[in-house]
DNA sequence: TCACTATACGGACCTGCGGTCCGTTTTTCA
DNA sequence: TGAAAAACGGACCGCAGGTCCGTATAGTGA
């Protein structure tokens, strides 16, 4: 029934292919495309490993993705406030946005690549488990509030705003510091969730 | 001095070469891509015409949604209130906005289409010129209010809620219906707009 | 330690697509 | 009507995602 311990090389080699894929899109130049050939050879690995390991391209951008917001997806399942559940609501979604902003803008590229690749076929960025998932957590979070909006739709216009691309046209093509965007998406909740 | 006439196949075949392509994107089933190939054929024109007189696929598919939203560009220009200039600013940003929600959902395999092709390299949807044109006429309308928020970011955050693949999602995954998507729109719009 | 088997490996290979190129055809204009 | 300018079209190219299968190797039981 136990189906054999899971091979050495194999965990060793996702491991060096996350890697590998992290560091290339986070450093490829802006609108430089990362090719899985390009991974595959970075990693030290054939293409095989890749597709068997991750499926295909944008499985493989999930997984990276998912890597690098483990620890804020933990500390916004479990950890203390004002992230954590325990925190009072307004607080808590106006943290859980301004940690949204900072990891978008701190990871950029690789949030760009995860942003096209799961809006080129038919999977939106919507229909990705990681979005459902902060949407749910926005959506019960601002049903606990006294705001008038639906909570589900609600918290759609709170994730829209803060699409990577968005974010990144604020950065380059504007003087907008961090600090400034995330004041501003913090004046654009609480006009949301006042009342 | 003056450049000779354009040739008369030439505007012909640009005239078909749009009408298949707006078909073709219109008809594909949800999440089927559409190649250049496929574009010529049903156009009746060789490939290296698409190339010719678009420049890339994406000068196509912007050459496409440009045609099929000329009326309401036009409506916001030059037209009569609400949408025109002439109107009061709240009234005027919550008819654009109701506006464009409408046609985004009455064009949406297209639209999709367009904000995925732009956002893959490195224009993305926000550095395109119609984007920018709506934005700016939002920032300026919305200036003319008593917001105390930041009328560029303001619009950047209307607009970001009214994306294709969002709006998609939810007329198919929910129970919403048109109206009910531009009331919780507007709902929003009254919202930032107050005070 | 030594088979033996399940599992993973890797890179040659296939396919489809965007984009280019250039010999041929059509249109325009004098 | 003839010659030059403009457009045509489809063969062709390169690239990237994804598959396949013969080969290598980690685990397992004796």
């Amino acid at each position: 029934m136990s189906p054999r311990k899971a091979r050495a090389d194999a965990v060793r080699n996702r491991a060096a292919v996350l890697a590998a894929a992290d560091r290339l899109f986070t450093e490829s130049p802006e609108g430089t495309a990362v090719s899985m050939d390009a991974i595959a050879t970075a990693a030290g690995v054939g293409k095989g490993t890749l597709f068997r390991g991750f499926g295909d391209r944008s499985g493989l951008i999930r997984a990276v993705y998912e890597a690098r917001t483990e620890r804020l997806r933990e500390a916004i399942a479990t950890g203390p406030a004002p992230l954590g559940p325990g925190s009072p609501p307004r607080q808590r979604v106006r943290a859980v946005m301004a940690a949204v902003v900072r990891v978008k803008l701190e990871n950029s590229p690789l949030m760009r690549v995860l942003e096209s690749a799961t809006s080129g076929d038919s999977g939106a960025l919507v229909d990705t488990e990681p979005y459902r998932w902060v949407h749910a957590v926005l959506a019960e979070t601002i049903a606990e509030t006294s705001t008038s909006l639906d909570p589900s739709w609600t918290a759609h216009v709170l994730l829209s705003m803060v699409r990577a691309d968005l974010l990144d046209h604020l950065t380059s093509d504007r003087r907008a510091s961090e600090d400034r965007i995330v004041s501003d998406v913090d004046d654009v909740v609480e006009r949301l969730l006042d009342r």
